[in-house]
Order: C-alpha cells, then sequence, then structure tokens
DNA sequence: ATTATCTATAGATCTATAGATAATGC
DNA sequence: ATTATCTATAGATCTATAGATAATGC
C-alpha cells in the first residue's frame, strides 16, 4: 500500500514534502494519460513509465499498487478534466437540449483543441458510461429534466443516455481514422442527430445544433 | 512465420493434417475469444491461451506470430460471424428502415443469444466501426439506400453509421453493467431512437421498431 | 518421409523490494 | 530526524525456439 502523506490537501497545499510528492504523482499520470491517448498502455512496462514521467522506477511504488491501478487513476483524471471542461460551456445553459448540442460539439471539437483528452475518452470512454459518478448521472438528469418539460420524448432515460454518450464515441473513432473528417460541420451534424433522436422535430434539432456556442473552449 | 499448409482450403476440406491443423488453430481463436469476452485478454499469457485450449505451447508458434496476431484475428473472426447471424436475420429485408430496426433488435438480443459474441463486441466493436470490410460498409450503403429514397434524411452517411453504431454499443455496455436492462424491450426502444435520428417521424420509428422480426435468431 | 504437436529450456523481460541517497522539517 | 526518491537486484514470469514425439501420407 503507497504511504499517505500526514495529512492530504489539495495538489498545491502542505509543505514542500507534499508539493514534491504530489509533482511525482501528477508526473506518472501525466504519462499514463499520454500512453492511453496513444493506445501504447497496454505494452508499456513500469519501468517506461517512470520513464517517460523523468521519475525513478521506485518511486512509481510510492504511488500506486500497480499499473492498472495507475491506469484507472489517470482515466478518471482525464474524465474529471474532460466533465471540467464541459461545465465551463454547458454549465449556465438553462435548456437541456441546448446542454447536450454544446457538450456534443464540444466534446468533437476537443479532437483539436485537447487531443490527448480526447483519445482517452474515445478509448476508455465506453466503460465509463454509466457510472455513477462524473458525466453520466448529469447527463442522465439533463435528459430526464428535458423529458419532464416535455422537450425531450423518451421511454427509459438510461437507454437514451447509452445512445447519446454512444453516438458521440462512435464519432470521436470515425474522426481518428479518417481525419479528413472532422471540425465544427460534422459536430453539428452530430449534434443535430442526437437531438433528433431525443424527439426534437428535424428542423428545431437543426436550429439548436447550429446556435453560437455559449462559451468558446478554453485550454 | 507460421507455416502454410500445402493447400489452403475451407476449414474442412484437405486431408487428416489439414483437419488436425485447423482443429488447432480454431481451438486457440476459441480460447482467445473466450478471453476477450471475459476481459482477461490482456493479462492472459501464450501459455494460459494454451492451456484453455488444451494445445502444447509450442503449437501456439505453429499458427500466430503473437498474441496480438491471435487476438485480431479472433475479434475478426467473431464479427464475422456477428455479421452472419445478422445476414440471417436482415439479408432479404428491403425497407433500410427495417434493416436497421431488426439489425439493432437482434445485437442487443444476443446479450442473451451469443453471450460471447455480443462481450467481444462490447469490448472490440468501436475499433471496427469504419473497417472496410465486414458490417460497416453494408451499414453505410443501407444508410445511402435510405437516403437516396427518402427514406432517411442525413447529411453525411459516414457521421450517421458513428452514430448509429455507438448507440448500439452504448445500449451493450449498459446491458452489461445494469443486467436488469435487457431484453426485447429495450432493443426496440433504441431501434426506435435510431430511426428516428436517421429522420423517421417518431410514429413510424415506434412502428417499424415493433415489427416482428423477419427471422428469429437462429444459434 | 513428412508434418504438426508437444516438452523442455535459454534468455529476456518485468515486478517488487531492500537499502542508499537526497531533500526538507523542526 | 524524517520522508520521498533513486539505484540495484533477486526472483518470478514470459517469450521464442530447439529438439523429441506422435500422427498421417504415400
Amino acid at each position: 500500500m503507497p504511504d499517505q502523506p500526514r495529512e492530504s490537501r489539495g495538489s498545491h497545499a502542505g509543505n514542500r514534502f507534499d508539493r514534491r510528492r504530489a509533482r511525482t504523482r501528477s508526473a506518472l499520470i501525466s504519462a499514463a494519460r499520454a500512453l492511453l491517448a496513444e493506445g501504447a498502455a497496454a505494452e508499456a512496462s513500469i519501468q517506461e513509465i517512470a520513464d517517460r514521467a523523468d521519475v525513478g522506477f521506485g518511486s512509481f511504488y510510492n504511488h500506486f499498487e500497480s499499473k492498472s491501478a495507475l491506469f484507472d487513476t489517470a482515466v478518471m483524471d482525464a474524465l474529471d478534466e474532460y466533465g471540467q471542461l464541459i461545465d465551463a460551456v454547458a454549465g449556465g445553459v438553462e435548456d437541456p437540449a441546448e446542454v447536450f448540442s454544446a457538450s456534443v460539439r464540444m466534446t468533437i471539437r476537443m479532437m483539436e483543441t485537447h487531443p490527448e483528452l480526447a483519445q482517452v475518452l474515445r478509448r476508455r470512454g465506453i466503460e465509463q458510461l454509466h457510472a455513477d459518478a462524473g458525466l453520466a448521472p448529469r447527463a442522465l438528469r439533463d435528459i430526464e429534466k428535458g423529458v419532464a418539460t416535455g422537450r425531450f420524448s423518451v421511454e427509459d432515460p438510461r437507454i437514451a443516455l447509452s445512445a447519446v454518450g454512444g453516438s458521440i464515441l462512435g464519432l470521436l473513432q470515425l474522426e481518428s481514422v479518417r481525419p479528413d473528417i472532422s471540425g465544427p460541420d460534422a459536430a453539428e451534424q452530430l449534434a443535430a442527430l442526437i437531438l433528433r433522436m431525443l424527439g426534437l422535430p428535424p428542423g428545431e434539432a437543426r436550429e439548436v445544433a447550429r446556435r453560437p456556442l455559449p462559451l468558446e473552449p478554453r485550454g
């Protein structure tokens, strides 16, 4: 079991020991994220990870019990960051249709604005599609809200969540293998498809999908 | 490089040598498929795979150059079988909307009728979503056909394919983590959502999604 | 005689840990 | 004095191959 610092605080709190510790840990997570994004995670040895992080080999075990523990943490870390980016764009929006539209467009554009994050999402997102924490519960809540207000029309919101989330990951995959298909246009098309799926009339779906984004993505 | 049999024919053709060879190869692929379905593929050693296949360790190298070559083959093999099952159900259907409806419902029900196949599809399907062979080109063709006849309304058929395929994988994932959500009802709901996404009016989407399947799945 | 399979093993990793070193706290 | 990091390494895999064995062809 990795040692715990005497007091656990935010990453930049504590004394110099704590900060150094946090830096090492963060370097390992960053290296793991990069490997995840490259698809090289499965083959990477702990030695390679430590080298990438520019950290002594033994330090690994100060922070993680095993490789898979590190990669699990790195996935959660990436999805947390993803959630924050989405919140920054869609957080204050009232209309559930616009929330989804903005989230979808933002996510697809991440292939260019945040490529590493987008690759992690593409490769590992489906496993987290129904997690009890993170983005999924909020998306579910937004679907239910849309149903309650009559804007959406779906029977089981969890099924709709699966379909919405899966279709986003599908387009990330497409853009990943066909780099010629990309950019705002593909994102708007998908947003319109998803809004139709959720029950908006085609014309309205299209209109919402083309509204200006509430905030440009901030990196 | 694994040796080639003197003549390559179908799996049951040739002399007894060829058949024995084919049996060993097939046992390795089956073991790999089972491991893929269990999610244990990443950690499995060649020794474990050979043991599962009830095959001598060295035989592995008669057939595959590496573990990943075997797993790649096993994924293709599973998706081929998947394609055949889908063809059996949707092959003779004319209406593209009904083709998708039947394919979707059949795929979701595979969680019960063909669990191993469904798990492989769930874990590896997204990588094959835009392959040049297999199911993807046929689905793309059906989308284009639907657009040409006015039944579907989408801008870029490849984006629609991503969304359709991804949403199916999303529901497979949901059923995998929440076994209480399953069965024909979930499958019909997703089929209706997908048809709406492709441009059918909600009432019609629902009607098509509930038509009797052209053929019951045959195992 | 030919070919695939099987057994045994050398050599190459790779993981986990022990102990030394460096950085910081008090 | 305390704590994290780093270096070195023992022991445990794991892969790939060589050579023996078993099955089949002709």
